[in-house]
DNA sequence: CTGAAAGCGCTTACAG
DNA sequence: CTGAAAGCGCTTACAG
């Protein structure tokens, strides 16, 4: 029923080596142009399209891209992931490789081995992987196929981990939004992660709040809690960090999403943003500029990593197999949330 | 150097067809229980994992499903869409179903049937297609495969297409909200659609919009812009709307998170919500509730229909063709964006 | 209860 | 410049 390149190869007069040839554009294979049209004319009458399988299975590669998503609900409320998934769907499209999504709940790394097994993939991407996942991920980059690791640290590198990596540097970026408020006159400056730590990159802009604090001689008013990826878990939260009775003046939030519901856990007990507490965001969401206070946050460029990690991936399909790392310098979004400096 | 079911079958002392069988779990093969084991060992000890292209090709199922999506631009800004793919995501692992993703830029019904054709799915799951996408649509899923169209009007039903389509009922719920509008004492009620109106669900949302207000008989109020699925492209539209000079009291905006521009738009022009002008959004996003006045919207529930259309194509796939319809009724959820009923 | 063998639809040396 | 044929790694009637 649907034609094969038997098919295609009859109605051409031709055989099928050829029909492969002038369908895959083989450079040397020296087709003549007579042939090649009338194996294209041929092609389009029958409305042929080659088996995805059989084209996989005979030549080795499968034409698309696994891109592995840590634990799925954060695509429910994180707006960052949902564009690191369309970014890197756009690429992928330009790259002519189909993309394939797998989601890990939890057993993350046992299925990032099966999937690159299974030949179903030729490359893979990996989003925030925990820091268990390293060593996995070193031994798959190693042993079946190339793998870019998108919104690692750059720890890895130190570490002796063998893959590429891409994303801002989470570390620096914090210590970027925590001296914004240091040099706007606060000393007691709170931190929300937007997840549990045990993920790389939660963990590493912790890591930068402190370190700022550190050198600014002001770790004694350290406090900290930490939401679950959504506005909800991020008001939460912020009651939480209210209720422990330490004060503070300034709240680095580790994403603006969850920076939304700090704002309204903080309206809610009477407390105005920014003149009774500073906020700096984290991602630059689209909506960062319309929150209920216009959000002070650090830009990263999820789009341009997304695109970045497909090219990476390329690269190394096509032979090139050392292991890059890519950052992009992020940017401190000034905008209403941390008001003027403080005259006290 | 990966291993093949030869090795498998060779280390377990039995032969391929058996590999397979206790593999796939293929019940009427009478296996028995000893033979099960050795082969599941071999299998663990070699770390075997099936080829995919194989097992596609000899099988001639994929085990994938292929999500469409439109314009993929609509994934960077649109809260909504994300939370399809999360739920997509989420049941067809929970099927064990890989997932595919392929977004159309514009030219859409090529690809939906070259995606159909090259085997490399066993069923679509397409969001928010065009109305001028149908007839390609129901042709795909008479000729080649199962399909169900998310965000669909139930229209398509009447006028003779043949697919499965699950989403809200964009025209219902849009007079939902209209009519809360209604009885809260507005009579100028303007709409911002959240996109081009070429789109099946701004379109019947429009519709639903202009039947309440006919039903009213305050059609002659009627005002409208349309957005481009963004905070930003709310808050110009919604500039644009004020820019007509024509009187309204109230706004009824196709999405929340373009309602997020026009209360900006508004705020900064002066105007008060929900004093001013009351807004209904539609959606319900994670975000509704933490926008700078808590939004009055709809509630659709994505992640059930998400859920649910993947069921539908496993169902279509397991022989039931027959196209299907799922609605779920959706919910207005009322917060502080319109506010009180007017005493005028 | 198990195995030998054909077949899925391509690609790709190889030969001419 | 083009074709015959082997091979990719599975599944699945079929035979016993």
């Amino acid at each position: 029923m649907k034609p094969t390149s038997i098919e295609v190869a009859r109605l051409a007069g031709v055989s099928r080596t050829t029909v492969s040839f002038v369908l895959n554009n083989v450079k040397k294979s020296g087709i003549s142009e007579a042939t090649r049209l009338k194996v294209l004319n041929a092609a389009a009458e029958l409305g042929y399209e080659p088996n995805a399988a059989a084209q996989s299975l005979a030549s080795g590669s499968s034409a698309t891209i696994g891109l592995v998503l840590p634990d799925i609900q954060h695509l429910y409320v994180d707006a960052f992931l949902a564009r690191v998934v369309a970014s890197v769907a756009e690429e992928s499209r330009a790259q002519n490789m189909k993309l394939l999504i797998e989601s890990t709940d939890g057993e993350a790394s046992q299925n990032y081995r099966r999937l690159a097994k299974s030949g179903r993939v030729d490359g893979l991407i990996v989003v925030n992987p925990r820091e268990g996942d390293y060593r996995e991920l070193s031994e798959i980059n190693r042993l079946f196929m190339p793998l870019v690791a998108f919104g690692s640290p750059s720890r890895s590198i130190a570490t002796g981990y063998e893959f590429s990596t891409t994303g801002s540097n989470n570390f620096v970026n914090a210590k970027l939004a925590v001296n914004h408020l240091i040099q706007l006159g606060h000393k007691k400056i709170a931190h929300i992660g937007f997840a549990s730590s045990t993920f790389a990159s939660v963990h590493s802009r912790e890591r930068g709040w402190l370190s700022a604090l550190e050198e600014a001689g002001l770790e004694q008013y350290a406090v900290k809690e930490f939401a679950n990826l959504s506005a909800d878990s991020g008001y939460q939260a912020c009651l939480r960090l209210l209720q422990k009775n330490t004060p503070f003046s300034a709240i680095f939030v580790g994403n603006d999403t969850v920076a939304f519901g700090v704002i309204k856990a903080l309206s809610d007990k009477g407390l105005k943003v920014p003149e009774d507490v500073a906020i700096v965001g984290y991602d630059d969401i689209p909506l960062a500029n319309y929150a209920p206070i216009r959000l002070t946050t650090i830009k990263t460029f999820p789009e341009e990593h997304g695109q970045k990690s497909v090219a990476m991936l390329l690269e190394q399909l096509n032979g090139n197999t050392a292991a890059t790392h890519h950052r992009i310098e992020s940017q401190l979004i000034v905008r209403d949330s941390c008001g003027p400096k403080l005259t006290t």
